[in-house]
DNA sequence: CGAAAGATGACACCTGACGTCATGTTTTTC
DNA sequence: GAAAAACATGACGTCAGGTGTCATCTTTCG
């Protein structure tokens, strides 16, 4: 999915300061074409992020951005609360994009607000196994997560990191195998190098 | 969108308690076959909704639905919480996906969790303005916006809910007119009729 | 100057989403 | 019991969005 994809693009950018578009384009597992026209979509949509031409060039997130934007008010936020404390399960399991995007931007909330909601994210990120007690489609979002957590982990807990990996592989890869043809790295299984510096 | 519909038709079975597919047809400005196909998808992401077949038939949603499920533990939901009171403004930007649902499901919220944020999605649903000052390209996912609080005014308030219509009308219309051939209802611009009983 | 990387346009392919048509099946109503 | 209304399902065609690939061009750094 797209929206999936920006979100992630969007949080990649946010962990690591600068990536290439190669390096990108490896990490989504889509051309650099597509990187650079989810880039585009990014920027159209008012996301503060800018490129850099050259030898050593690459996409950049503006400094300023991930702390507070602030667009939504305290009450709106509460009613979100309100909204996810009941119904969510249902629109969890409804649809991926929410959900999916969701569960991505809570697996990575520590590196934007990790003052108040750490503990809250850390419990998410150790024990994804209870998102796979969800709803029972839950097959290729859990697999996606999985991958997604592991790369968090990381970059937080890099000792804790192995061991706790899926059994099944091939991220992005659907069972069936049809977009194989597609990804040029759909057999990798370990997380990608990580710029870890 | 196919998410974006599928919150809805959600959302209109919370309110009403039984529609039968042509009138859902209707409401989301879709075919029979495709409310039939929605019904389907959201049953197979383990809403639990069910038909019943016959002269009075319809599309119903499980009674003890819409209360607690609680399928999110009280830390995610402040995970989201403090997600959404920073990053959000981009994260809304963002995506229609996102975005657009996150405000179907706040300006339908009060049907659902009435007891405890009736008047933050009251504040929301009076002041749709505030939305319009968000990112550029509001345009669309505006016009749905209001569309969709003035249905909502319409059960709430139904005296103050003249004057405050947007201008163009032209409901889940794109502006090039692109899809004016699919929907048969692309000329109405005054909200449905509502079933107020 | 050459290599690396972003920028852009064009073109083709594929898939998901819809609408439409056709045909059953079930339940209510007359 | 027949007709009507409504759900159920399969098939087929269309259409637009998303991607990959190719081809150039421009910019920056070594």
């Amino acid at each position: 999915m797209r929206a999936d994809r920006l979100l992630s693009l969007l949080l990649l950018l946010q962990t690591h300061g600068r990536l290439s578009a190669p390096d990108l384009a490896g990490r989504l597992e889509v051309s650099v074409r597509t990187v650079l026209r989810d880039v585009e979509a990014l920027s159209a949509s008012g996301v503060p992020v800018y490129t850099e031409r050259g030898r050593h060039g690459g996409i950049v997130l503006m400094p300023g951005f991930r702390t507070d934007v602030t667009g939504m008010t305290a009450d709106e936020a509460r009613a979100l609360f309100v909204l996810l404390t009941g119904t969510t399960h249902a629109s969890l399991g409804l649809e991926a994009a929410v959900g999916s995007a969701l569960r991505k931007i809570m697996a990575a909330l520590p590196a934007a607000h990790r003052d108040a909601a750490d503990l809250v994210a850390r419990r998410i990120i150790i024990d994804p196994v209870r998102w796979r007690s969800g709803p029972a489609s839950a097959d290729l979002s859990t697999l996606q997560e999985a991958v997604f957590t592991d790369r968090r982990l990381r970059l937080r807990y890099r000792a804790a990191s192995s061991g706790r990996r899926p059994e099944r592989c091939s991220p992005r890869g659907r069972p069936s195998g049809r977009r194989s043809p597609r990804g040029r790295h759909s057999e990798r299984c370990a997380p990608r190098g990580q710029h870890t510096g």
